[in-house]
This record gives structure tokens, sequence and C-alpha cells, in this order.
DNA sequence: CATGAATGATACTACCTGGTATCATTTCAT
DNA sequence: ATGAAATGATACCAGGTAGTATCATTCATG
């Protein structure tokens, strides 16, 4: 999946004095939003300063302010780039010609590593205080995160669904995704968000076992 | 449920001249909290000053300096303050007599009409930004959230759960109603929390319906 | 190589905020 | 009643930050 466009709303206040830009320029600008990427996953939107940016990642505020537009903007880029990445183990999986407890077990245990990752959580923190204020980043959060697992989970539960899923098409597949996704991830995320209790392995495997026999029972019995 | 007590980290840097408190004091004291709990909840810790606090309340900085200790305290104490509110109505369901499934849905109803209030929603999104910051008010609020919901349905489960759920005693209604929980709340909440899309009354139906008979099937196979 | 634009370093400006100090006013116990 | 303590109003301080301006330096292109 390509990373959310959020194009419009994130240059529209740039200033560009021309596109003819630099390579140092053109290096610089993508330096400083890697850089800024981290800092405000790792410590939130005004937990972070422009001149603590331009310092880690060089360059200066001119940059940030020719490329970006600003504070607001910067942030927009940089957490539009780190979307993409936390769910790449996920969409990754090859699940092909798996049975379907297999399967699920599989993604279930990949959706919950990815999301139960120190950055993961850290980004789910920042996006969820800043919905507010860039509404677009809430969306796009959706969209690359549950969204996405469960469009990965809906298409393996057709293809491997055997009696009920593929009867009423795409549709119950969707529905049944919606169930095991909420399943896997529900609690043990919010145990890490709030309680900083990071889930042994053990809890997860747990986790995941319980939302696959769950799923089954419900699958066979036609829920 | 009692308020969840925080008040050894709480008030522990409140300088208290004396114990005797006028009347007015203690007014403007419980003034302030209820004027920060609303502003804190609506805009986040950082997104609030202490002067605007005052101006909305009454009484001085004084005041807060002197009961709160500062900023931070007079958040905890807010913070706290809201925690029990949230969850009232789920709490306060009786579903004493009633079948599983009519059982089950009105918890269902009564904990996305819960959580997906605007309050609820608004302290949940504060709340996730300051975990950092107060880990024990994310304790308190996972202990007033999420481990309150479970236990009440886990109760209404073991009693109403005829075959599968008392052989093996509390241990299986608490993952049952884990999963119920998970269920019902975690899509509808998501998107509340991150496309500011409220969830009509017909997709909670449909999802707390869903749920149920998801359980049910779990319950019947035994999952 | 020369020139103008792009970039970098830095200083500066408003502005805001948490926290403290000051002093007038109110409350309450005696 | 009265005086000490509590409270309120206000001004102030120190620190920090988004955003702007300035000017030297570097780059790309003819």
């Amino acid at each position: 999946m390509p990373p959310v466009a959020l194009e419009g709303a994130a240059r529209s206040t740039a200033r560009r004095p021309s596109d003819r830009r630099t390579g140092r320029g053109q290096a610089t600008c993508e330096r400083l939003r890697r850089v800024a990427a981290c800092l405000f996953v790792a410590r939130g939107y005004a937990g972070v300063s422009l001149d603590e940016i331009v310092q880690a990642a060089g360059g200066s505020k001119t940059n940030i302010y020719a490329f970006y537009g600003g504070k607001e903007g910067l942030f927009v880029a940089a957490i539009e780039d780190a979307l993409g990445e936390v769910l790449r183990p996920l969409t990754g999986a090859d699940t092909r010609g798996l049975a379907l407890e297999e399967g699920l077990t599989r993604l279930g245990r990949a959706l919950l590593d990815a999301l139960l990752t120190p950055e993961a959580l850290a980004l789910h923190r920042t996006l969820i205080g800043e919905t507010g204020r860039f509404p677009r980043l809430g969306a796009a959060w959706y969209a690359a995160g549950p969204a996405t697992s469960q469009r990965v989970l809906a298409r393996f539960i057709a293809e491997a669904g055997g009696q009920g899923a593929e009867e009423a098409g795409g549709r119950e597949a969707a529905r049944l995704a919606r169930l095991f996704h909420d399943m896997v991830a529900g609690d043990l995320q919010h145990r890490a968000l709030f309680q900083s209790q990071p889930a042994s392995a053990d809890e997860r495997a747990d986790a995941v076992a319980a939302a696959v026999r769950a799923l089954t029972a419900v699958m066979a019995r036609g829920g």
C-alpha cells in the first residue's frame, strides 16, 4: 500500500521560492523530515521545538519554512512518512495456501508484533492527541492501520474460509475480519498504551490462540 | 465503584499552609478542579494555561499552588475526578435475571453509549497523550475503563452463561468477557477516535448484535 | 568562470506560560 | 470585636518558542 497522500493540506502553506532545488537542499529536506518524525513520534507535537529539530538534523529553520511552511506542515509530512512503516510486517506476510487456523495464527501474531512495537505505540499516542488539530492525519492513521489490517485479514478469510465465508461474499469476510482483528488486538493494545506493560510473548500467543478458536467457532456456527 | 485513588501522588507536592481552610477556599478549590477538568479533557495538558483556568473558574493562581502544588497536581486531581464518571451507565446497568443474549445486548449497548460519548472520547485522547508524564493516570484509566467493563461483563456471563461458562469457573468467563468487550468496542471506538465519525445508532446496534451472535457461538462450541 | 538563486548560520522579535512575590481584603477562632 | 491566617487580585520574572530578517556561503547553470 502506498503511503496515504496528504499533499494538498500538507504543502499548501509551503512557500516554494522555485522548484529548482539543490541536491543539498533535497537532502536536508528529507533529513529534516526523518529526524522530525523520530522526535515528534517520541514526544508529541508540543514536546519538540523547531530549534531542536534543526540542531539534530542540520540545515536551518529557513528550510523548514521554505519546504514545509512551518511547524505544522513539517509535522504532517513527518507523520505521513512514518505511517506507512507501521504495518509493513502484516501487509508483507505471506499466507498463500495456508489452512484457515494456521494462516489466522500467523496473521494475528504479525498484527500484534506490529501494533505493540514501541514505535507503533508512540505513533499511536502522538497521533491520537493531535487528531483535533490534524483531522486528516487521524483519518490517514485509521486507513493505514485498522482498515489495512482488516483488509488483509478479510482477503485471507475469504480465500481460506471454507463453508460459511464465501457464501455471503466479501461482506461476511469483512465482518469476520473485524471481529478477529479486535479480539486479537483490543485488550493487549489498551494495556500497552495505558499501563506501559509490554505483554509477554506468551500473552500474545494466548491472545492469538483464543481469537483463532473463537473465530473458527463463529464460522462453524454461522455467526 | 469509587473513584480511583491517587492521593499520594496527586497531593504530594501540594503545599498546605495549614489544614484550616476557609469555606470559600474549599469552594474555589473544587470549582478550579471542575473547570480544569473540562478544559484539560477538551484540549489536553499543554493546551490549557493556568491563567485561563483561573479566569474561567475565579480564584487565583495562589489557590492552584496552595491546593494542588502546581499545574501537574491540578491536572492529576482534575482527571482523577473525571475518570469515575465515564462508565457510570455501564456499572449501573441492571441485568439480574436476564437471559444471556438479552443481557449481553443490553450491556453491549451501555458500553458503546458510554465509550462513544464526546466526553469519554476527549478524555481518552487527553489521557493517552499524557501517559508518559503521568503513568499513574494511565493505569487508573485502564482500571476505571476496560478493566471495569470486563469485570461487569464477566460477572454477568458467569451467572447467565449456561453450559460452558461455569465449568471452568471465573477464568473462562473473564476470557469471554474480554473477547466480547473487544468485539463490541474495538472498531467503533477506533473510528470515533481517529476519524471523528460518531457511529450511528444503527451501526452501534449492528456491532452489538454481531458480537452477541459471535459470543454465543463461541460459548456453544467451547471457544 | 561568473552570476544569481538556493541554502545555512545566526540573531532577533513578539508572545506566551509556569511559577513567585506583593499586598489588599476576607474569613474565622478566640 | 480583633487579629492572625487564608484568600484574591495583580504584577512580575525567567525561560522558552514560532516565526522573521539578515547576510554570508554554497551551488547550479550559462
